[in-house]
DNA sequence: CTATTTGATTACTCATAAGCATCAATATAA
DNA sequence: TTATATTGATGCTTATGAGTAATCAAATAG
């Protein structure tokens, strides 16, 4: 065991005192005790180290270098326990610390930064690790948890996991620029029974994937599928250049400057929605802020 | 006064613990105290702080974030203190700190030098300030306590100044290159009766400049002292050219590469002493060491 | 189910920090 | 000089609270 196992902070404090006042008497007075403890408590202390801090020559007190060197030390050290005491209670209020998110790459466009924006106004001190996974990525990741929060597009989540829907949003076709279909033409999905079609992969979100697949259900007939992909950019260039058409969330055309148009299926009963999942049992308070704020 | 003044540093040992072995009976074993004090300790200690550091579910203890935020702060916290209490040892013995050095020019020719050395062998932690000044000088900031240590050619000294004879010398005369004297044909001071001087000036250090008269005195003439100056170079540069000879402790020929030539005086009683000179009262405990070195 | 293991709780003991009265040494005042 | 005041240290007592032993309640394992 280390030489310093038996002082206790109450030794620095009062040595502080002492070194500050120089004098027995009010620096006990400044602690609120009696003078003889004061004396003994550091004698104790100083025969624990086994080198004096004070010399005293019954008149005057002054600090020995070794005593100088520690009431800088000592001091500092008090400051950065009562600094880490106080962390620690920002961290246990949610009001400092990190948020490691997962989401898929739609959620992006509108959801995430509308969230953390109101977020941060209230908990500025919060820190973000931003992750875009995929539906089954972040469910893994929660479960082990490596992340604290998952933005997906599922309605079902295993019983551990604690969710709420964020956004429902409709759908839209992604047609090119100069397709006939217009938004005043468009009727019915059973006009696009003989176009080639772009779409989210299966594997992506299984629950995406049959939700659009019910939107050709109700129209009567199965899109020819001539590619699949996840990338939203992708999708886009492949309808520009016509490659086919698209259905996406009606969100994911904010932020794109490219060769194709919309037309928003409010007509279908679809939605897709977006839900926020996080683990019952997390217990990083800056996410019960966060869920808080939602 | 601070939320953590009744945190003792026995609630940041027994945290650690507890931190480390994520269970109470066996973090006591560790700890050599009973499980119930621990928990206790803890509990207290979570009570002060105002939030939890474990979260314990009867089965499972674990950190909860604030907790595991303060395990790593109090470890370090913990060993700074422990250093700064080794460190403080150290200032003690004289092991590390300051030495703050005031000396005449020619002391740093050999005495100097040779002392640094010998003294770093032993300590090598230990730093040092060099500053050339004069002999009062050196007295004037040993009694204000601003210099550990002065080197001084004196004899007498204030009672608050301890000191040591740490080098005699002889003097030597300095000639011009050319000069017809040679050690061969030098027998006695009286030869140079009709000869121009440069010396040190007599307000640099009355006792040496005393000695040096004294020189004189035994050789029956007054010497003609055409400049006086405190700086060797000065005196050899004067002297290569023409303007005078000179009379200078013997060690300070060392480490000049100029045009003049020595002649030391053996066979005169006169010697220059260096003295080491400190405060009686100097607790500086690295310049006990120094003078045990001396 | 029972046995075991976990941390928490309770009542008690004992170590010790703090307080009081006093002392010795020194400085200041008369 | 003597008297007085002020300093930190010391001896003794008290009270706080850390530590212990026994026990409990809850969860898990067999």
């Amino acid at each position: 065991m280390l030489m310093s196992n038996q002082i206790e902070l109450r030794h620095l404090r009062y040595f502080l005192a002492v070194a500050e006042t120089l004098h027995f008497r009010r620096a006990a007075e400044q602690l609120y005790i009696a003078q003889p403890g004061l004396s003994r408590q550091i004698k104790q202390l100083e025969e624990t180290l086994g080198y004096p801090l004070f010399s005293r020559n019954n008149r005057k007190v002054a600090l020995t270098p070794a005593g100088e060197y520690l009431q800088g030390e000592a001091a500092e050290i008090l400051q950065r326990l009562e600094a880490a005491f106080h962390h620690g209670k920002l961290l246990h209020e949610g009001m400092a610390g990190r948020l490691h998110f997962g989401y898929v790459g739609s959620a992006m466009q509108n959801v995430i930064p509308e969230l953390l924006l109101r977020f941060r106004a209230d908990f500025p001190n919060v820190r973000y690790d931003l992750e875009a996974l995929d539906n089954q990525q972040q469910l893994d990741r929660l479960l082990s948890r490596d992340i604290d929060i998952g933005f997906v597009r599922m309605e079902k989540f295993p019983p551990e996991l604690d969710h709420r829907r964020v956004f429902v949003d409709t759908f839209s076709l992604v047609l090119p620029q100069d397709h006939p279909l217009t938004p005043e033409t468009f009727t019915s999905m059973a006009q696009l029974k003989e176009e080639t079609f772009i779409l989210f992969a299966a594997g992506y979100s299984r629950p995406y994937f049959e939700r659009v697949m019910d939107i050709f259900d109700d129209a009567g007939f199965r899109p020819n599928i001539s590619h699949r992909t996840v990338h939203a950019t992708t999708i886009y260039r492949l309808v520009e250049n016509g490659f086919g058409l698209s259905i996406v969330p009606t969100s994911l055309q904010m932020g794109y400057q490219l060769g194709v148009k919309f037309i928003e299926l409010t007509t279908i009963p679809q939605r897709t929605t977006l839900s926020a999942v996080w683990r019952a049992d997390n217990e990083n308070p800056a996410l019960n802020n966060l869920i808080r704020v939602l």
